[in-house]
RNA sequence: GCGCCCAUAGCUCAGCUGGAUAGAGCAUCGGCCUUCUAAGCCGAGGGUCGGAGGUUCGAGUCCUCUUGGGCGCGCCA
């Protein structure tokens, strides 16, 4: 539909150049700006003239109507596909009506001949770029805010991928540290050698009972915090006996864990452990000293100076020569450029983070990387319950694979309560996919900056704004294709009905919506349109027949049309890692 | 105390680089299944866009101030 729009635009200055000489082409391009008119009884596309009446001297009024005057003789042709019309001056604006069966036989067509490509582009391509996501602790499983992140992550890979950028998904398992060690100095204490297994349990959850327990047991016994500590000093020395047994729990919440992502349909290229890179970045550090960068204090401390950019000073290296976080980050930033040279970087990362990201990559700057100039803090809010905020430490934290059971056990009752069982074991199967759309749908739908809240009965709600309700309308379309197939190629009715031409003009805009969303690393955008598409069909679909019109003209068109909406659907809710069912 | 983010209908959220009468969903009330899946469709009520100034032909959108909420400001991660 972009096209359309600039052809438009194009015919539009051509005009008023023809009109008023005085105004220059270049100066135009800049203040010409394309609208959609509010009501569709004014039009497809607008174009407000207020921005000339100033320089011209005239009404905006004015201006139109001599604009539209010189465009009744020189309207764009449907030579090469793009649509005629005609422009009108509506009050202060030049609308144009497009001819609409041409535009909408070119826009279907489309659509069937590219199939599932179609919402692809070529805005990024080539472009290589690092999405960081997800980002667990090996301590706990995964928890209502992993599903935030994950589903961001995994929907902006996505969508930079439809938009032709060639994208490493990458994870950092933060599997050292106090907390791990927390974890496994109650396991010492109380497991009298348990496993997952003999337990029956998911091997995360087991883990994360022994940090619960944990919690408990320091409440009682202070002292036992120094117990951890000493823990991680004998991990830190590599001590074998620890070093096993941190392995061991390790290996059982990573084994969960991705069990999890398995589940939720997230996966990434490339997993870096913690352990791994915590003692990268020390080097790079010591550089910047040399460089004269960074500076020593007298005792030795290794400090970063941002006062000048507002960002205080910041330690990069203790006393005694260990890292920090901000060491690791700056380590694990110039590691990935070496295994893999991005022309950007995403981190996916809570809002709270925002200072330490702007440290981070003004460090990374100051240290000559020019890539620095490409990293990207991709904040989102926090997730609240509507009875308030989650703390672990009174446990009101929500569980991630508790969250989908729960999500799924009410799907299948919905099922079964709406006796859309027929296909008996097929049930469960569908309920858990009913259960990942809702999620998937419910922390999309709101923009990444914002707070929001969880309302797990509203996420179940398979009415309005939902997962579920896009699902359905996809399966709806795909019930009725598998009845009646659509013919490959239509050409349009000479009359299309308003709800008709509505839908098209939703799947016409659909390819510019992706790349929307995709540059704007925000996949609510993309889910406000596919609920507008699904919304315009479901009107149609009502308010029309379609498999069943009497005219095999008017069928064979609607059916292709349908047809272009399943494509959108399915290549819109993939994009939101949101199942496409056949069926419902 | 300093800094960043947010504030739109009773609730949860949209509102594209400033543009025509601020939109959805939920909830409430009222209609629509002998026809392609009623997990659907249609209609109604509901707003001083937190407040006050300013810039502009034009402000929910930009600037300043202010109120309320969130989050940061460790040689923690």
């Amino acid at each position: 539909m972009r096209e359309y729009w600039s052809i438009w635009k194009e015919a539009v200055t051509r005009a008023l150049v023809e009109a008023y000489p005085e105004t220059r082409g270049e100066l135009i391009r800049e203040t010409l700006v394309i609208e959609t008119p509010p009501e569709i009884e004014k039009g497809d596309i607008a174009f407000p003239m207020f921005p000339f009446a100033r320089v011209l001297k005239k009404s905006p009024a004015q201006i139109a109507a001599a604009v539209a005057g010189k465009m009744e003789d020189a309207c764009p042709s449907t030579d090469d596909g793009a649509p005629a019309g005609r422009a009108v001056a509506i009050g202060p604006y030049v609308n144009v009506f497009l001819d609409r069966v041409a535009v909408a036989d070119t826009v279907v067509n489309r659509v069937l001949a590219q199939e599932a490509l179609y919402g692809n582009s070529g805005d990024l391509a080539d472009r290589r770029v690092v999405v960081e996501f997800s980002c667990p602790n090996t301590n706990k499983p995964l928890h209502l805010g992993h599903l935030r992140n994950d589903a961001l992550g995994e929907s902006v890979v996505r969508m930079l991928r439809a938009a032709g950028a060639v994208v490493r998904p990458v994870n950092l398992i933060n599997d050292r540290g106090i907390h791990i060690c927390k974890s496994m100095l109650a396991y010492r204490e109380f497991s009298e050698g348990s496993t997952p297994e003999k337990e029956g349990k998911k091997p995360d959850h087991f883990v994360g009972d022994y940090y619960v327990r944990y919690a408990q047991w320091e409440k009682e016994n202070p002292e036992v915090e120094e117990r951890a500590r000493r823990l991680l000093q004998l991990w830190e020395q590599g001590d074998p006996e620890v070093h096993e047994l941190w392995l061991t729990m390790n290996r059982w919440a990573i084994e969960g864990i991705e069990e999890t992502y398995r589940r939720t349909g997230i996966s990434f290229e490339k997993v870096y452990y913690e352990s791994e890179t915590y003692k990268q970045g020390r080097e790079e550090i010591l550089k910047g000293v040399e460089a004269g960068v960074f500076y020593r204090d007298e005792k030795g401390t290794v400090w970063v100076d941002l006062t000048d950019i507002d960002l205080d000073k910041k330690v990069l290296l203790r006393a005694d020569g260990t890292s920090l976080y901000l060491t690791q980050d700056v380590g694990t930033a110039i590691m990935r450029h070496q295994d893999w040279p991005f022309d950007q970087l995403i981190y996916v990362v809570a809002s709270e983070q925002r200072y330490h990201f702007q440290v981070l990559f003004e460090v990374l700057r100051r240290l000559g990387f020019s890539w620095a100039e490409n990293l990207h803090h991709l904040a989102y809010g926090m997730v609240n319950l509507p009875q308030g905020k989650m703390k672990s430490r009174e446990g009101t934290v929500v569980d991630a694979d508790d969250l989908i059971d729960t999500l799924a056990e009410l799907a299948l009752q919905e099922i079964r309560r709406k006796g859309r069982d027929e296909t008996g074991d097929e049930s469960p199967r569908r309920a858990e996919q009913i259960a990942l759309g809702a999620l998937h749908y419910y922390l999309l739908q709101t923009g990444p900056v914002k707070d929001m809240i969880f309302n797990p009965e509203e996420s179940l709600s398979f009415t309005g704004n939902t997962g579920p309700y896009l699902q359905y309308v996809g399966a709806r379309v795909s019930s009725m294709l598998r009845k009646q197939a659509a013919p490959e190629r239509v050409s349009a009715p000479g009359e299309l009905v308003a709800e008709e031409w509505l839908l098209i003009h939703r799947v016409a805009s659909y390819p510019r919506v992706v790349s929307e969303a995709a540059s704007a690393l925000n996949p609510s955008i993309l889910a406000g349109h596919l609920y507008e598409t699904a919304k315009a069909f479901s009107r149609f679909y009502h308010d029309h027949p379609i498999a069943v019109a009497d005219d095999p003209k008017v069928r064979d068109f609607r059916l292709g049309l349908s047809r272009a909406v399943m494509h959108v659907m399915q290549h819109g809710l993939e994009l939101l890692n949101i199942p496409f069912l056949e069926a419902m």
